[in-house]
DNA sequence: GTCGCTTCCTTTTTT
DNA sequence: AGGAAGCGAC
């Protein structure tokens, strides 16, 4: 093909047989670094290009809001048009397709979007009796329904979830969310998709834009997002799903992973393409991801040829006690960065965020610069919450979760007795909460209590006005929340939203409650509140500025990673890397407990090993497996035996790291350690070392037993917690 | 109604 | 370890 254009030549065959199929709908199945993303958007490009599509005719749809900016970047690049097309996440998607459709489905165009904490507080709120953990079970059934696309009066409901009176108890969550006006993650797809099944206008009108729908990461979308694809395609739109079986890692949250596999039968005359060739990683790494992946039941199979051949073997190291993990990675790292790497090389990966915490402090205490991905979310501190639930209440005075959030806070002397009270006014009327406690305040006992409320009403009045009045008006045509469109954002002549914020964290109290709560707990919620104001300096303030910056909250919980460029290691969890990759990972806590959790089996299990071997396709050219024997869980001591993923890994494919710690006489790296010495630990208390071992870079390990019994492993190198106390007398009191 | 103390129990993973 | 429920004191 000599006369294929400049985009298209660095494909590959089967890249280009994805790019340039045509007919009715295509399956690309996209292993591993497979270079997926390249292809849907050269696809995009090639259909604007050639095709003579609209950009607005094709609407791309991802998962997190991270990939969907990424696509939309790179689609750009290759071809500037692509600016016009529809790239978002699935939920944001939804959130555009609400708005524009707010009025015939009952909704405020600028309904707030509640998160699982919302979500429990108005079951809480609905039950009032209950406890907070029935609550927050039963939000996240509910969820879990609406993921599956299961309403309230659907007849196996009950067959699927078990929890008490689920069908009254969800049909009831449901009515007390429809009185706020707002709605929930599940119904950002739900509606939508219910919307366009009942409404053959609508139907058709949407068929029409968007002729060319994309779908990323097929493999995780559940039953709902699949019905919203089935609606908005006719039969005349062109349908690609792109996704791999074998990276299917969200299963606890709904995702299906039948979709994927059964795509070729529900969209009939569908093409399948196989991305197999692996751009990313040594042909060493993907034996070792492979050769576990493999004992998967129930997958299409596919393997993956890397085009680097072979590569370091990956490594396995069994540590005695967690305690070793972090100074083993910062060992790792700190080769890597001596050896003409950086710091950005390394990624460290687990399995749930509490286990990042060992590697902040040791990490912090050795000077070696870090970035936590994912773990902190902002937008979900106290804090932050309180000053965007006023923002929420001035925005909508129906918004009981908002409502409930801060009519107290700080304290006003308004309990749960004058509040329920309240509320149920509220829902004998309008449902507006703070007309309600106006017209209440004569009604309530304590003169305490009315000052309260008088004040309550006051600021939130004042909030309100601050805003300007009205609920924002939706120009016909104009679109406040399509990025692509006119969107809100500052024109400079027009005051900023963070002084609305501001006034509104200060007027409120917020600001002295969490000053207090600083100086008592060392916290930085005043600092974080702050940041919460400059956030919304790119909004205008007034109705409309306030929703677009909370949609964009509400969809994107995590503030932007602060200095992606700075030279830093990455500490991550396994879910949070997928599409990422890095030249060095090291995955920890392979251990039997925690990864895979005791009680994960059949399906569970096969996801765990999809996850591992997400995580370990992350590498490009090392790639680290770490296993600690003994480990804290739930602040207590458990004994751990390796994961059973580290047995399943071929033999051969891997080397074996801690062999010198058998072998060989005490080196001079030993220094002062010596068997029989008195130690004392900071957390641990005092003991007597036992063996002094070398161990590489690391110096020597050195084992105590404590007088509690407890024998533990340490390297002198890393550890500042370990003193000498002289010559002990080398267990004397072990005989007690 | 509020505050602080003790006891109990446990989320992996995220839009 | 950390957060929520439960309880008692003011």
């Amino acid at each position: 093909m000599a006369d294929l254009p400049a985009y298209l030549e660095p494909l590959n065959p089967e890249q280009l047989a994805a790019v340039t199929h045509e007919g009715r709908s295509l399956l690309i199945l996209a292993g591993a670094g497979s270079g997926k993303t390249r292809v849907i958007t050269t696809k995009i490009a090639w259909l604007i290009r050639e095709k003579g599509y609209e950009p607005e005719s094709i609407l791309a749809v991802t998962f997190t809001n991270k990939a969907a900016r990424e696509m939309a970047e790179r689609a750009r690049s290759i071809e500037s048009r692509c600016e016009r097309t529809m790239i978002r996440t699935f939920h944001s998607f939804g959130a555009w397709f609400l708005r524009r459709n707010a009025a015939a489905l009952g909704l405020r165009s600028d309904f707030a979007i509640y998160d699982d904490d919302d979500q429990a507080t108005l079951v809480k709120a609905m039950e009032g009796d209950g406890q907070l953990r029935d609550a927050q079970t039963l939000a996240r059934a509910v969820s879990r329904a609406k993921d599956k696309a299961m309403a309230p009066d659907h007849p196996e409901l009950e067959r699927e979830f078990t929890e008490r009176a689920f069908r009254r108890r969800y049909a009831e969550y449901e009515k007390r969310l429809r009185a706020t006006g707002n709605v929930d993650f599940g119904d950002l797809i739900l509606l939508p998709a219910r919307a366009l099944e009942a409404d053959e206008a609508l139907r058709r009108r949407f068929r029409q834009r968007f002729r060319v729908i994309l779908v990323d990461e097929y493999q995780d979308t559940n039953v709902a997002q699949y019905e919203l694809l089935r609606a908005l395609a006719g039969p005349d739109t062109y349908v690609c799903v792109v996704g791999d079986d074998d990276q299917s890692i969200y299963r606890f949250r709904g995702a299906e992973i039948r979709n994927i596999l059964s795509f070729p039968e529900i969209f009939p005359g569908t093409e399948v393409v196989r991305l197999t060739r692996n751009y990313r990683s040594h042909q060493a790494i993907l034996d070792v991801a492979g050769s576990v992946v493999a004992k998967n039941s129930g997958r299409l199979g596919k393997d993956l040829v890397a085009v680097k051949e072979g590569g370091p073997k990956p490594t396995v190291a069994v540590l005695a006690d967690a305690d070793e993990e972090a100074p083993y990675c910062s060992r790792v790292a700190e080769r890597r960065a001596r050896s003409g790497g950086s710091w950005s090389d390394v990624a460290i990966l687990y399995r749930n965020n509490a286990q990042s915490l060992a590697f902040e402090k040791f990490f912090a205490r050795r000077g070696i610069p870090y970035r936590i991905v994912g773990s902190v979310r902002f937008y979900e501190r106290e804090e932050v919450k309180d000053v965007l639930a006023w923002l929420q209440l001035a925005s909508n005075p129906r918004d009981e979760v908002a409502f409930r959030r801060v009519v107290n806070k700080p304290s006003r002397g308004i309990g749960d007795t004058s509040l329920d009270c309240i509320v149920e006014a509220a829902t004998e009327t309008t449902g507006d909460l703070v007309a309600a406690a106006e017209a209440a305040r004569d009604t309530l006992k304590s003169a305490k209590t009315r000052n309260g409320v008088a004040a309550f009403v006051a600021m939130a009045r004042g909030f309100s006005e601050l805003l300007g009045s009205g609920a924002p008006s939706l120009a016909p045509g104009a679109d406040p929340f399509d990025p692509a469109g006119d969107s809100p954002r500052l024109d400079s002549s027009l005051p900023k939203l963070s002084v609305v914020v501001e006034r509104v964290a200060k007027d409120s109290g917020l600001v002295e409650y969490h000053k207090a709560q600083d100086a008592v707990a060392a916290t930085q919620k005043v600092a974080n509140i702050d940041e919460l104001v400059n956030a919304a300096a790119d909004w205008p303030a007034n109705r409309e500025g306030l929703a677009a910056f909370l949609e964009t909250i509400e969809l994107d919980r995590r503030m932007a990673d602060a200095d992606e460029a700075s030279d830093a290691v990455t500490l991550i969890t396994m879910h949070n890397t997928k599409g990422l990759e890095f030249p060095c990972v090291i995955v920890t806590g392979l251990e039997q407990g925690l990864f895979p959790r005791e009680d994960d089996s059949g399906e569970d299990l096969e996801e765990q090993r999809r996850l591992f071997y997400v995580a370990a396709t992350r590498a490009k050219d090392e790639l680290h497996l770490v296993c600690c024997r003994r480990r804290l869980y739930r602040g207590r001591p458990m004994e751990n035996p390796p994961s059973i993923f580290l047995g399943e890994i071929g033999k051969g494919l891997y080397d074996t790291v801690g062999g010198a710690l058998h072998a060989g006489a005490l080196s001079a790296a030993a220094g002062p350690w010596k068997p029989g010495l008195a130690v004392y630990h900071d957390d641990h208390g005092s003991g007597f070392v036992t063996a002094v071992k070398p161990a590489g870079e690391a110096g020597v390990v050195v084992s105590v037993r404590f007088e509690t019994g407890r024998v533990l492993q340490f390297f002198p190198k890393y550890t500042s917690k370990l003193e000498i106390l002289g010559k002990g007398q080398g267990g004397s009191w072990t005989s007690c």
